[in-house]
DNA sequence: TCTTTTACTTGCTTTTTGCAAGTAATACAA
DNA sequence: TTGTATTACTTGCAAAAAGCAAGTAAAAGA
């Protein structure tokens, strides 16, 4: 049901990625799985943008072909299924990062902590392979 | 007869940025404006991936509104417009830096340079400021 | 057994994209 | 000065994608 994909308009390493993720839904997503810690169906369309349910579904079918998430299922409970991230997904992580950074430096209205900020501007590296790890670094 | 634009669907910093240029030609635009030093219309237009000039059109609108571009009349040809970008949009250029990264290292048949790849990963932020300076990185 | 929960699907309307063609203003060449 | 290009668009229409509400199947829990 998921359309197959179009020959790539370019070979620019920009417009690959904008070919899988180029529209306003699929980082939101990414964000959800990389910095949120969601996993669920459930969990991505419980975020504050309201997600549509055949959208989600559609994009999470999306990614998986395009190698950026698997399926996986959950022994405790056979009605779940969580989803991860591939290597290629997690190296997406930098690009996220400046565009929070650019988000909350940018948007007067931001809803990023101050902490963030201070975080990237003191120790971009630091920043990133703490989300890479899961810890908050704001702490310590 | 461009839309006025919708309340955020949220003030997360990484929506923020998707609402501007969340879909598959804005970062292009910003790509030729920021990385390829193309001015006019028609400069866009001749870009690899094709965009229709309605499209070109309305996103040159919309950036101009979000405070990303600024047109400028060009001196010795009243037919042309140039657009330039403004500090916001340059402060872009980590993002597009990242997004490139990403897709020369993903895409197995990326067409970005080898140099481009050394270079981020020799020393990301000399590249960053040589970018932003306009000069060629791989030089030197 | 009945109610919830989870992960979707279906149908329909609205919005956006894509393509081809057309246009107005200026520049340029004969 | 007249005709041809060039530049930056606009218009009209078809196709694709998004958005919304409702429905469903399988498993879980009471």
């Amino acid at each position: 049901m998921v359309k197959t994909p179009n020959p790539p308009r370019s070979h620019c390493p920009i417009n690959f990625g904008l070919e899988i993720f180029g529209d306003k839904w699929t980082l939101l997503i990414l964000r959800d799985l990389l910095l949120m810690g969601k996993k669920s169906f459930k969990d991505f369309q419980a975020s504050d943008e309201r997600i549509a349910s055949n959208i989600l579904s559609e994009r999470l079918v999306r990614l998986e072909q395009s190698g950026l998430i698997q399926q996986q299922a959950v022994k405790a409970d056979a009605r779940q299924i969580h989803y991860v991230p591939t290597v290629a997904c997690r190296a997406l992580l930098p690009v996220l990062v400046e565009m929070a950074y650019w988000g909350a430096t940018h948007d007067p209205k931001t809803g990023a902590p101050k902490s963030f900020v201070r975080s990237y501007e003191r120790d971009r590296d630091r920043l990133l392979s703490a989300l890479a790890q899961g810890t908050d670094p704001t702490k310590s």
